[in-house]
Formats: structure tokens, sequence, C-alpha cells
DNA sequence: ATGGTATTTTTTTGATCAAATGTCGCAAGT
DNA sequence: ACTTGCGACATTTGATCAAAAAAATACCAT
């Protein structure tokens, strides 16, 4: 009675399927994503996949691209400063809120995702590298307990996983700080603010690279 | 080739059309919604009305209700908080950015959704508050001519229309000040910090009505 | 015998699929 | 460079199957 993976409907299992393909990285910016294509390699009909490229699409996470083609946007500048804008708006109030939901339990898997973390980043393993940190972020948003916030985090973070997939793809795994150790530290005693401070800073970080790397792109 | 009326297709006229409903209180919170229920008053196969719930559900505007039914859900007072905190946190900022891209025709046009909305205060016309409320705010928005922020204030947008409903419903539309005299005012002079200003006065009106009449009903 | 509960039957609704229809892009040919 | 035909794709519908809610019936305890 711990698992139940054939009890939910297929359009949500083609949903997080494709979400995560999309956070990942396994879909890059600009390629064209179609219905049949997916129907094909995930084996289900159309209608679960429509829906699911119809729910992504009104999370920003994927785009129509011209006529009636969707794929993956990728964010120019003005656009990647208002995912700044509003991750730093709502991120670290999210740390904040949930730090006095967290017990040693939490604070166990939260270093459990974070040792996966740095064992990526020694391997060089992008995609591991992304996996792990967004869950990292994503189980201390849920600890907060808020629905809104929550999802509204999750909704940037989808839009910004495929400019962090270009900027590792470029420079690897190599000088990732690890911010994480720091807002472990302060979960541990219950300083909200020292939470929200960590937190606010490992995502300036990711903010700050992706910037160069527009800028460099921009010539 | 003036017109285009019949030229989007099913599934983003239902689109529009449930939100609307939703948005504009036709639609009560808890009130059940039926996918055959709309196949038939809307007189479309169920395949749009589908994604239309679909959409609406991941933005949050519709709640799976129990196993598989959804309703519009109905905020309690911890939810109400957060809505009122991303709020806070976005449409102040959009309205400052908007400020630079409003001209005369824009303002005029602004101007115009305001006439309108005193028309309905006065008639105590609730669903006309509601939408040239809605409208005033929406069309402002647009002008930061940002994408992200924009998707994110319209869904809060519709989590926060139910509530303001209700509110309405009960207490009327009379003494509903309007704050939008002082952001015209500030739009015309070009003074963003203003606009600013004048739009979270705005919301923080609206929310702590909404938060006042939650804690009455919280006996 | 009556009130309430459990169980079975009926009906409604949701999920999925396969086929029909229409539209748009693309490339070949003028 | 412009037109035209082909092909791929999105959209929509209607049908089919499964699951759950509602209604009806039977059962039991008092």
């Amino acid at each position: 009675m711990s698992e139940k993976p054939a009890k939910l409907p297929d359009h949500q299992r083609v949903y997080r399927k494709l979400r995560e393909m999309i956070l990942f990285g396994e879909l890059a910016p600009g390629q064209p994503v179609t219905i049949q294509g997916l129907v094909q390699v995930l084996d289900v009909g159309m209608t679960p996949v429509r829906e699911a490229i119809r729910r992504l699409t009104s999370e920003g996470a994927l785009i129509f691209k011209g006529n009636r083609r969707v794929s993956v946007p990728q964010p120019d500048m003005a656009q990647w400063d208002e995912i700044a804008f509003a991750r730093l708006s709502i991120e670290p109030e999210l740390a904040r809120m949930a730090t006095e939901n967290v017990g040693p339990a939490e604070i166990e898997r939260l270093v459990g995702y974070d040792d996966l973390l740095n064992a990526a980043i020694d391997r060089g393993d992008v995609r591991g590298y992304l996996e792990h940190n967004y869950r990292f972020h994503a189980y201390l948003y849920d600890l907060a307990g808020t629905e809104v916030l929550s999802s509204i985090a999750n909704m940037l973070w989808l839009r910004a996983g495929p400019s962090l997939r270009v900027v590792l793809g470029r420079y690897g795994t190599a000088n990732l700080p690890d911010k994480h150790a720091e807002a472990l530290e302060a979960l541990k005693s219950g300083d909200a603010d020292r939470v929200a401070a960590a937190v606010r800073g490992d995502i300036e970080q990711g903010i700050a690279q992706v910037r160069e790397t527009l800028l460099a792109e921009k010539v």
C-alpha cells in the first residue's frame, strides 16, 4: 500500500512525464513538439497528450511557435528578468514559511537531495544536477504548506529550467557553488530569516549565470 | 475580411467563456462543474471542454473536488493571505512598468473602463463592477508588455475573482471607493512610483474587504 | 412494525481511443 | 518569384469502456 503507480490516469502520467522532460532538459528550447510524435513515443492516445500539452502551454512551459506548432520557449533577456523578479519575490518567502514545518526527518530528506546533487556535480552529470536541485527546492516549498505560492514557484521553475540547461550544457557542472549547505544549517537552527536569505542567494546565483550567458550570446 | 468571430478553435472559445464565468461570478464557489453539463450548455464536443477545464485547473481557477469532480474553489483565510502577498508583490511592479508605455490613447481607453465601472457601481450592478474593474487592471498590465508577470497576475485574478464576488453579493456595490482616479492622474503625469502606489492601494482595499468577510463568516 | 443501515441496481459522468474533417506548411514545377 | 498540389498535422466528433454517484431495494435491530 505504499505505491500506486498505475492508479493515476493517462493524462496525468503524460503531463508529469512531459513536465520532467522540460524541467530536466530532455527537450531543447526551440525543438518542435508534436502531438502525434508524443503519441508514438509515450504509447497513449492523443486525447491525454492533448490535455497535457494544453496544461503545459497555459503554464508557460510550452508556447505556440508561430503557426500551430508548440515548442519549449527560450526566454530573452527581458523575459528572464521578469522570471528573476518573480522568483526573488516569491521563493525566499516560501522558504521562510517552510522553516517552521521542518523537523529532523525533513532535514534528512533535504540532505539526501543535496548529497545526490553534489554527486551529480562531481560526475559532471547535468541532468542529475538539474533534477536534484529542483527536488531540493520543490520539497522545501512543499513544506511551506502553501497552495498558491507553491504553484507559482513551480510554474516559474518550469520557465527557468530550460535556460539553466543551456548554461550548464555550455560550461558544464564545474564551479557550481553549493548554497544549499547554508540553507540547511539555517533550517536546523530554525532561523527563518537566514533560510530566506540563503535561498535568495542561491537563486541570485543561478540567475546571474544565465544572465551572463544571455549577454554573451547576444553579441 | 474585417471579422473573425468563428476563426478561433472551439477549445479556446470554451476556455475564454468558462474563464469569464469564473471571473465575473457566474459560477459560485463550491458549485460543481461537470464536463457533460458544459457540453450541453455550450453545444460543443467534450474534447474542447475537457481541455478548457484542464487549463483552468492548472491555473488554480478550478480544483478537483473529492474524486473527479471539479468546482470553483473558495479560499480560506490562509490561502487568501497567499493570494494577497503574491498580488502585492507583482501587480504594483507591473503598473510601474506599464507607465512608460501609456500614451493619450491608452489613457482614454482606461478612462472608458473606469467610467463603465462607476456606472456599474451606481447601478448596483455587481457583475458589471467585477468585469470593468478586471478590464481596467488587465489592460494596464498588458501595457507593461511583460509576458511572465502578466500571466501570473491574470492567474491570481482568477483566484481572487470568486471571493470578490462573495463580498459584493453580501454588501452590494455601495461604499466601493474608486482608487482608479488616482492611478489615472499619476499615469497622465508619467509618475511611475505614484502609479504603483495607487494600484497597491487599490489592491489592498479589495484584499481588506474580503479579509473582513472571511473573518465575519468564520464565527 | 418502524427506523435506519447495508447492499444491489441503475444511471450519470469521466477517460480514452479511432476515424473523419479541415487547414496549413512545404516543396515541386512553371 | 508565384502558384499549386501533396502531405503532415491539429481539431473535433462520436463511440466505447470504466468508475463512481444516486436511487431503489432489502435487511436487521430495536
